[in-house]
DNA sequence: CACAAACCAGAATAAATATTCTGTTTTGTA
DNA sequence: TACAAAACAGAATATTTATTCTGGTTTGTG
């Protein structure tokens, strides 16, 4: 039975269960795919890494497809969860935004393993030809750039950042400059040099 | 013989020509690869979409691993020679530096199949596996960085740009602009949101 | 305890694909 | 024109890998 319609809790009468928390696993997978990509990461790596059976895989998550999907909302989640949340309520600060940017330079180039991003991954290898998952991509960094911008409107109300300041765009230019730090990460380029770019780009925007 | 001491004019007596150029093959596996990256293009796409036999490819090019090597070097060339050779010279100005973004702008969300970039392909899937090819890369977007900082010294002597400028920090934040852009191009953000970004980056550097 | 449902480990299958091999065709010189 | 070197088209091979299958194991309930 591979129809995924037990699998947990949701036969009446359950009798074994299953040895690996899901939650865990999915982690797991999340890590893979941001530092590898979708191709790059075969089942059998899912496997190693999680010490789940692909029995266990198949079941909880489907197939490859739809775990990479799963492990994206949790990417996104994360992200929005440990940074953006902050910025969409009322008394951010732009020492918020600084903070975000310094954790991604330390995730793009303090690890021996770096740590990579899966929405550059999504959107260099599978957004091309897939419309629905270009359009989930589109959404994240939408919303990644909406809350730059609400961000940066209160730090403009809290007299941190220039009154001219067109946050929209500026927002579009820090979720762009996410991006770019990664990939220079991926490149070897040094923390000092990530520094100096994020320095450059926010101290543009200080009063 | 497949060990490509032929496959061109080497021999004294050559007996029959290829039919195909080399160098529009290669600039076709550039295309491809700069697409689709390098796991997603296969050796049949690359004999499909050049024309040519699995033998004049493997004769000519190596491997696959090499025909990419050689490939992502004419793409930096391209690349060096199309913008930014232009910027290390006298007189450089500051809508040379814009042209570049123009440019930009327009491969990543003008065309209907979406150029794609090397050198994110490259640092997303190959770098962090292959010291050599990171190192290679970094040499390549360090170039382009100071290409950058030259184009914006010389604005800066002609008036266009700003005095106080670290033309050197500048010239990496726009290599990673140039990135960030791609990627966000990649997920289906429009050309005004491009521009944005672009004019607002570049607009911080203006007197 | 015995049963059966659901699990696990890992073998089997099928498809994709990088690379090599084979039989045929071309063509510059003799 | 005949030869042979080198190119060509495409078949064969070997490897990787996503997915399914199989045989055995666990465990909540009767």
């Amino acid at each position: 039975m591979l129809d995924g319609s037990y699998q947990n809790g949701y036969s009446v009468l359950m009798v074994r269960t299953r040895q690996f928390d899901p939650k865990d696993a999915l982690n797991t997978a999340v890590d893979l795919f941001a530092a590898k990509g979708y191709a790059e990461t075969s089942m059998d790596d899912l496997v190693k890494a999680t010490g789940v059976s692909r029995y266990g895989i198949y079941g909880t998550f489907g197939n490859k497809r739809e775990l990479f999907e799963k492990a994206l909302d949790v990417y996104a989640d994360m992200m929005g969860r440990r940074a953006f949340e902050r910025l969409a309520k009322p008394g951010a600060k732009f020492r918020h935004i600084e903070a975000i940017f310094e954790a991604r330079v330390a995730d793009m180039c303090d690890r021996d393993e770096n740590r990579g991003c899966l929405f550059i991954h999504t959107a260099m290898e599978l957004a091309p030809k897939d419309d629905e998952l270009r359009a989930v991509l589109k959404r994240l960094m939408t919303r990644m750039s909406k809350s730059f911008a609400l961000g940066l409107r209160s730090a403009q109300a809290a007299g941190e950042v220039r009154e001219d300041l067109d946050v929209r765009a500026a927002g579009e230019q820090l979720t762009s400059t996410m991006f770019g730090l990664a990939v220079l990460g991926r490149s070897g380029f040094d923390r000092a040099s990530l520094d100096r770019i994020v320095e450059t780009t926010l101290a543009a925007y200080r009063r």
